[in-house]
DNA sequence: TGTACATCAGTGAACGCGCGTTCACTGATGTAC
DNA sequence: TGTACATCAGTGAACGCGCGTTCACTGATGTAC
């Protein structure tokens, strides 16, 4: 019975031995809505995390505020701390949930493809005008790369956890072929190309020199697959 | 006359017509240190800057303080105004600096070298650990590139010269042999490569896997322009 | 050369304002009997 | 079924604190005569 019940303290993403102990003292398996008094509302909670997650990529952690957000999501800011116990709790799930989209967007782009042509729809996609334009929604690389590292540690180890993700299936769609480190290398590489070529295209005001910027990246993109995969 | 006052106007770098007329209300070219009350000690004013701009990759443009830079400049913060009109026009010049502090390291990296020689000593010096450990004092593009489009007009606008300068730069190196147009995709595609590595390499904690990624990216800048100037 | 005065360069206290956080509260929704 | 009560989910005022900015001031350095 202990380890089903730590076990399902690891299922709702508590990992501190202290909120797994709470969870010991009672056994509400049955009815999740109601455990402890801090996960009130879970609808509310994942609402404020999307329009976090939103805010977050268009105008950086540091500018957004909690009333901002709760704003966003219809509310005050009063009782932003019924579903999060501080800021950097909240910035630390927003991240989590921007890979969890992103990589949703990647199995949606992709489809049923693999290997090269899988990576060259992606590369398609996200090297797009659109994509450049849609910074609220679009890649959290592109959007918070070098503020990453200046980040409390929870929240740069989500976006690390975050940045291991997309190389993983990068991996997944070159290894066949390559060799497991080849195709390691190769996946941080294209990593790097795709965020730095998105981050500068926003840079970019005049929109003519901003689309060539984006045609450059996918076209060298494509060319070092095509050389990688032949 | 008139003609030289407004020159010298812009070479002082005042761009409004409201600070070129109070130029020309008086004639003081021979004594620029006394000119408005403005100018008081350029030797700080450089100081300030040089503290700033290292203080700005460091932490961020928003986490930066003034009496943080002051007090890093051995001043306290109720004189920054008497060097700075706001808090903004630091972060621009401060931006402005590091471009230029860039443009030099290219010059001294590159030395005599031209053409794919230089680029290959440039790609090796920027994708090194040492660049990756001097966040404070590196390129400003690994540093800020994705918070650069947040930034306030003139320092974005300071921002964006400064990419201009490097993918000019670059494309020197590679315009006899490539037609321009190639010339300037390449640019602004190794520029995102470069850029996008250093910053990935700066999020992941462990050094193992971040020295892999450095050197994951210099081998494919280096094929590359093994590829593009054979 | 010496004196009187203006200007320079910088100090440090004080100001608003915004933001993260706390807290007493309120109306709505379940639950016990 | 109806009544009494506990809990939920959210409100809005208030709190410190930090930060950009202002301002009266001070000692040091030139300049005029």
């Amino acid at each position: 019975m202990m380890t089903i019940i730590i076990f399902y303290g690891q299922l709702i993403g508590m990992r501190s031995p202290a909120k797994a102990n709470l969870l010991q003292t009672e056994l509400p398996l049955g009815r999740p809505r109601r455990l402890r008094g801090i996960r009130k509302g879970e609808a509310t909670r994942q609402s404020i995390l999307r329009h976090a997650a939103r805010a977050i990529r268009e105008a950086g952690p540091e500018q957004v505020g909690v009333a901002d957000v709760m704003r966003a999501a219809g509310l005050t800011h009063g009782g932003f701390y019924a579903h999060f116990p501080s800021k950097d709790a909240l910035v630390a799930g927003a991240i989590e949930g921007m890979f969890a989209e992103g990589a949703a967007r990647f199995a949606a782009v992709t489809g049923a493809a693999t290997g090269k042509a899988a990576l060259k729809a992606w590369i398609q996609s996200y090297l797009s005008p659109d994509h450049r334009d849609n910074r609220a929604g679009g890649c959290a690389v592109a959007a918070l790369n070098t503020e990453a590292s200046r980040l409390e540690p929870v929240a740069r180890a989500a976006f690390e956890a975050g940045l291991r993700g997309i190389a993983a299936r990068f991996v997944r769609h070159l290894s066949p072929p390559l060799p497991p480190e080849e195709a390691e290398a190769a996946a941080w590489s294209l990593m790097a190309e795709l965020s730095g070529t998105l981050a500068l295209a926003r840079v970019i005001a005049d929109p003519k020199l901003s689309n060539r910027i984006l045609e450059a990246g996918r076209d060298a993109a494509m060319r070092r697959l095509d050389a990688l995969l032949p």
